[in-house]
DNA sequence: AAAGTCCTAATGTCAGCACAAATAAATTTC
DNA sequence: GAAATTTATTTGTGCTGACATTAGGACTTT
């Protein structure tokens, strides 16, 4: 059972002990030296191992069970699970999705405009009255090949924007760099078919399927940074996602 | 600051202290006796004043801050995030979640099957030639309006079920019925029009938008027990879900 | 008055210990 | 030989204690 995940801890790191556990053993798994079905050593040994206490290793894998990726059970022990367990759906934007898988997404700005938010807008991102917001959509590609077009309200408190910044990089980027610390979001995802304006600006026949997403995002103070209105196309996009029980 | 959210804690109960304390801010919360963007008493005093030790008290504002009820920021506190947050999307089935809603779901068993498993099925389930798996189609109404369009394969060896079984309650029960804990899922959501099947059964035009999923779930040993194809009429259902960043 | 520095309060991390509860295997008993 | 009981193992829960890190305000200095 000397299950040696060829782990070495670095105290002197500035990323805690049981951050670096986590990324040892994920790294285990998808790196193939852990697999799936196998048994752990148990807490108690595991942490002797490393030189760490039992609720520093137990934080640890409390994280690991969380996302996914191990099993525990009380009086046996702790599995890796199954296996092909994809990631799961991150906070991201789609720009940060693609590039991520190697893609290279192009960005057209179709419109941009800094005004007064209408009533909803107001009401989705908590702002006072008379508040105003940036308003743009955009056509996202992906090889030359339309795969989304999206509409989003962003408060204006936050970042400067521009047409050249959102045709250059991701909506997300830019807010991050901005100082945002996104939190959660709240999302929806539907489905639709497309109208004559979609079809066209996605060269999709009318008629066709797409994937419809709204979008809340806030940030770690409560702030509702964004929201937006989204479209894909129904034959090149699709969310997954992974359901972890609690 | 006197924050008294009038909760107590049964030490006699089964139920682990910091469960309740989730438990108990979950609900003040809910209620509106914590209103949103207010701020908690700190980690120590929040103990003390539940005489509990404050790794009890913080292992329950992970889990709030984690399912972003809870907003932490060091040096200087934890606060209530803006509201409105809706639960993040749960491993349940679609009859638990109308049912929860109030909802009185029947269900039309179209089709059922105990037969030996394809070659997709086999491999999706991760089981050996040969073995037997139930298969069946069914057909999910609210009000007498059809919604939903479900095609399922399910492992045999986990527990014993037929279209009655299936016309009185959701699948899942029917497997936590039968032993089974489910861990996790993955799932992808998507798009596309209605074929003149599935138009004629969810009496919806054919060429109507329809919101795909697929999926599959994971027990806690790490069997895939279930897999599925379910169409929904976009007019009908959506999918929500809330992203926690980690 | 503006800038920089110090201090305080709060969360973040980590250690070590103790006992409870569930599971599975080994043992005993009938 | 089979069933019931005990025992060992492993995770689950909870406590005490300590120090680090960060944010923000208060204070001092220029």
């Amino acid at each position: 059972m000397a299950n040696n995940l060829g782990l070495s801890i670095d105290r002197s790191s500035p990323v805690p002990l049981y951050h670096q556990v986590v990324q040892g053993i994920e790294a285990a798994i998808y790196s193939g030296v852990l697999e799936p079905g196998s048994r752990l050593d148990n807490e108690i040994d595991l942490a002797a191992q490393l030189n760490l206490s039992r609720p520093t290793m137990r934080k640890a894998m409390d994280e690991l069970v969380r996302s996914g990726l191990l099993v525990r059970k009380r009086g046996v022990g702790t599995q890796v699970v199954s296996s092909q367990v994809r990631r799961p759906l991150e906070l991201s934007s789609l720009y940060d999705d693609l590039t991520n898988n190697g893609k290279k997404p192009t960005t057209d700005v179709l419109s941009f405009a800094h005004l007064e938010a209408d009533e909803a807008t107001l009401a989705t991102l908590q702002l006072p009255a008379g508040s105003k917001v940036y308003h743009f959509t955009r056509l996202r590609k992906v090889g030359g090949k339309p795969l989304a077009l999206m509409e989003n309200w962003v408060r204006d408190d936050i970042a400067d924007m521009d047409e050249a910044m959102l045709a250059a990089e991701g909506l997300y980027s830019i807010l991050r760099r901005g100082g945002v610390n996104f939190r959660l979001a709240t999302q929806r995802i539907g489905a639709m078919t497309a109208n004559e304006y979609q079809a066209s600006m996605l060269e999709a026949a009318e008629g066709s399927a797409l994937v419809t997403m709204e979008r809340t995002a806030v940030d770690d103070t409560g702030r509702r940074v964004e929201t937006g209105h989204h479209v894909y196309r129904a034959d090149s996009y699709s969310f997954e996602m992974t359901l972890v029980q609690r």
